[in-house]
DNA sequence: TTGTGTTTTACGACCTCC
DNA sequence: GGAGGTCGTAAAACACAA
């Protein structure tokens, strides 16, 4: 997910505050004190219903009980928001909001805790994921949630990822996981748009050892770019001033 | 409906830092 | 040695053209 996405979280009436520095605010947290996001708001609908668990519930979530039921079965309308979603999203990701969160029987928990049943297929010789949903897709509620924190800081400080993750019902290794997952698409997005821009080159030390921090950040979209550009090696939090 | 391309989660391998 | 970084990749989820 990316700007785009979240932009069109704001269409969608989610707010201008979705998206750049954070006002100095509600001071939800005391150690971060431009961190104003994660308002009161209600539980966020977490695909697997409840919130961060311990690795060990794995094996409980996905046990031989009946799945959690489907967010939502696609309705009729749903088509018509995609489109519309799409419109709004030049780079839009491959679910709208409001569209179903999770597919019927999604398992519950996701991330590290499938790591204990399917250890067999993944690590011993046929390894395979192809079990019944080897992966969950997180709700629209934490992807706006990461991807605020992301716009805030490219890296995750141990105790945002803790907040975080408590307050997604993610895991802390899904959090961390997001946010590699998140850079690597950053980079590529760059790498793409400098290989638009300039014409095709042999590679040279520079494109070698350009650095993760400092590439031109926000070509995704024109919000994006005036937010990145204010941030701009990257934006360091609190309590890392001195 | 189906085939195909893209995006999103998740992992393993490997590296660096403390 | 553990945590977390990048990189490459697998596979599910999804959009869309044919």
């Amino acid at each position: 997910m990316y700007v785009g996405y979240v932009l069109d979280k704001d269409s969608l009436g989610l707010g201008p505050q979705a998206l750049g520095p954070r006002p100095p605010a509600p001071q939800q947290y005391p150690d971060f004190p431009s961190y104003s996001h994660l308002e009161p708001a209600p539980a966020p609908p977490t695909a697997w219903g409840r919130p961060s668990s311990p690795k060990d519930d794995w094996a409980a979530a996905y046990g031989p009980g009946p799945a959690a039921p489907a967010a939502s079965p696609a309705p009729a309308g749903i088509r018509a928001l995609r489109t519309l979603a799409r419109c709004l999203r030049p780079l839009g990701p491959a679910r709208p909001p409001g569209a179903a969160l999770v597919g019927p029987g999604t398992p519950s928990s996701p991330g590290a805790q499938r790591r204990t049943p399917y250890e067999w297929m993944r690590r011993s010789g046929g390894k395979t994921r192809t079990k019944d949903k080897y992966r969950v897709v997180y709700t629209d509620h934490q992807r706006l949630e990461l991807e605020k924190e992301f716009h805030y800081s490219r890296y995750i400080t141990i105790r945002r990822k803790s907040e975080l993750a408590a307050n997604l019902g993610l895991t802390e290794r899904q959090v961390k996981i997001w946010f590699q997952n998140r850079r690597a698409k950053e980079r590529k997005v760059n790498k793409k748009k400098q290989q638009q821009q300039q014409p095709p080159q042999p590679p040279t030390a520079h494109d070698i050892t350009a650095t993760p921090a400092g590439p031109s950040l926000g070509g995704l979209c024109p919000s994006n770019t005036s937010l990145l550009a204010t941030s701009s090696p990257m934006p360091v939090k609190e309590e890392f001033l001195p």
